[in-house]
DNA sequence: TGACATTGTCAACACTGTGTTGATAGGTTT
DNA sequence: AAACCTATCAACACAGTGTTGACAATGTCA
């Protein structure tokens, strides 16, 4: 046994055959766009990636990993987006909300295939349905933030446990976001989306449209 | 009506070998419970039900053949459960949204492995989608008619297209659900799970909690 | 009642895809 | 140059799908 840290469902490698590595993931994420993960086989990964098959499990014990570790990567740079926008929205609450909204769909928008596959895998897959959940969990501790500092300042309505309502909300959101770019029935059209949601954020956080039409609002701090 | 509808990805069949079939379904509920539809091959359901494998492919043309069938009885029965609770709920149109969120609520639970199976299925079948959209549709039809209703009568908020405000709550409804039942992470315990978002139902047409307490409510005629 | 269609059944096959083994070639270290 | 990694793949064993063709059992009506 190594003392190589456990990498979740994915061979431990060192660096050389690193650029191989890029290319199995480049080949999913760009079959993933024709195709689903089930009519995707090791073959046509390891072909499109230039090895053999049998190459391929040298890299990756599955399909699943590999999709895995694709996820990982996705979800890294969702956080670094999402960084990045709530840092512009400083300190304003309904800005934060706005920021935030944004951002999951700039993620959706920019992997939609990938996440079409994750979407699909996660009822059979225990690994990537974890993964998922700490993604959206990540979400709702942003969210439960937010409430918390608009209950202190008393702009916010009582009555459902931070938390809870952070969790609906942002199960909403995602639900709303895929049915909205996979052309799922029924869905909202894709540029009402976000406002959409938005208002029923809102709606559901202070009890009525502050967002929606961009009136002056709550600002923290100042 | 005739008894040989071009019944959608079933092979036609005529009376007798009927046993057969209802035992096929039952074998392929009573596996769902313990295993996923990915591991559960054409053979074990052609056990179960006491047949050989290529005679499974007399009654069915696939396993998920299989499923949409039991998905269509599903759909028949829970369209059953939401009638009868709608007549309960009269025209109490509080009592109408809580009424139809139990009736979901209780098909989820009745039939927890096949929604989930349903749910992974669907991102790959295109017959699946179709069908579960369609179900969901049919919530949001309802729930467009009572949203209108209540802003003839003046006491919801205006803002959100009705159609589009009901496509969102539901998806949330579905999802929220789902992830009570299913110990998908991060989820709303499931005895809250009603609870929380009958109240975001709640803040979202009306701008406030009216329902959660039981405080009484408009009621439509009377 | 006996020819005939219909319904139901399955052994055996062809095929597709998965994951494993064992052999091998090149590059580093010792 | 021997031991040792990294990377590679032909060949194999296997599991599951869907199809074919032959065969029984059950009407059915001439």
């Amino acid at each position: 046994m190594t003392d190589i840290a456990p990498d979740r469902g994915r061979r431990q490698r060192r660096p050389t055959g690193d650029d191989r590595e890029r290319a199995i993931l480049a080949t999913a994420e760009r079959l993933l766009e024709e195709r689903g993960l089930g009519d995707i086989s090791v073959d046509d990964l390891a072909r499109g990636a230039g090895i053999s098959r049998p190459t391929f499990y040298f890299y990756f014990p599955s399909k699943e990993a590999g999709i895995l570790t694709l996820l990982d990567r996705v979800a890294e740079e969702a956080r670094a987006i999402r960084g990045r926008a709530l840092e512009r929205a400083g300190r304003d609450v309904p800005e934060i909300w706005r920021q935030g909204l944004v951002s999951i769909l700039e993620t959706f928008r920019q992997h939609q295939p990938l996440m079409l596959a994750v979407a699909n895998m996660s009822s059979g897959n225990d690994e990537v349905r974890r993964l998922w959940g700490e993604i959206i969990d990540g979400f709702v501790a942003d969210t439960v933030l937010g409430i918390d500092s608009e209950l202190q300042r008393g702009v916010a309505l009582e009555g459902i446990p931070a938390r809870e309502l952070a969790i609906a909300l942002n199960w909403m959101t995602e639900r709303v976001f895929h049915v909205a770019l996979s052309g799922q029935e029924p869905a909202i059209a894709e540029h009402r989306a976000l406002e959409v949601v938005l208002r029923i954020w809102s709606r559901a956080i202070y009890g009525d449209d502050g967002l929606g039409a961009g009136a002056g609002w709550s600002t923290l701090g100042g």
